[in-house]
DNA sequence: TATTGATATTAGGTTATTCGAATATGATTA
DNA sequence: TAATCATATTCGAATAACCTAATATCAATA
């Protein structure tokens, strides 16, 4: 993994990982929203949310079409987002290794990790 | 989504959304490495590398087995972690939508997001 | 047991995020 | 065109995240 795609990788995860803008794609998921829409189910202010989206458009994971006055956002990478949050939501249960167990992982007769 | 599962989404995406963190996760999920080991392949000094293990910890994405003075820490949750890789690697390319196409998603009369 | 090697912790200063308040913009309607 | 609705932007303060330097811990070994 190169020095780009790791940048690229963490700022679309910074993008994600704020439970308002997490909630906002979460939204937009089900269906386009206006601000005010949002508004309704979250329990954020108008330059607030506006704000999240500013962050969530600069990620490239939302985007928006101009109706009037209002703007209609969607996610623009819809199957990157929701599969994202249903790994997430899905829960692995954390694995517990011994020693030994890594020994036996590497079938190698030094240390457990780093054959030093 | 719950109010709980949000935080704990955002949690673990908080986790992984650093560059430093990230490239740990990647090593280890190519094999159980010490604190040393990690040192030799990232740029980072050895404090501050235990400090972002303290926080994939905390997390419960990795975890250590001990072995004697060293620690040897593996991926807790190696196919959560890495299908978001993947995903993000993958880089989904972003799609973009007129008012009209939102309208006809909806087959509304109404607004292209919003009827009210 | 003194030293060394491997790792963790603490303290601090710096930078980045976040949010509310105020204000600005731009389309719509009276 | 003045008022209003929908949204964005700017500013500043509070908080959180980050990194370095110094120090602590703890196991291994001389």
């Amino acid at each position: 993994m190169d020095a780009d795609s790791v940048q690229k990788s963490t700022d679309l995860l910074k993008a994600l990982a704020h439970p308002t803008r997490l909630q906002i794609v979460v939204e937009l998921l089900k269906g386009t929203k206006c601000v005010t829409d949002i508004q309704e189910i979250l329990p954020a202010s108008q330059a607030n949310i506006s704000q999240h989206l500013t962050v969530l458009r600069n990620a490239r994971l939302v985007d928006f079409a101009q109706d009037g006055s209002m703007r209609c956002y969607y996610v623009s990478r819809p199957k990157l987002v929701s599969s994202v949050i249903s790994l997430l939501a899905e829960a692995e249960p954390a694995i517990r290794k011994s020693k030994d167990e890594l020994d036996r992982e590497k079938h190698s007769s030094g240390g457990a990790c780093c054959v030093r």
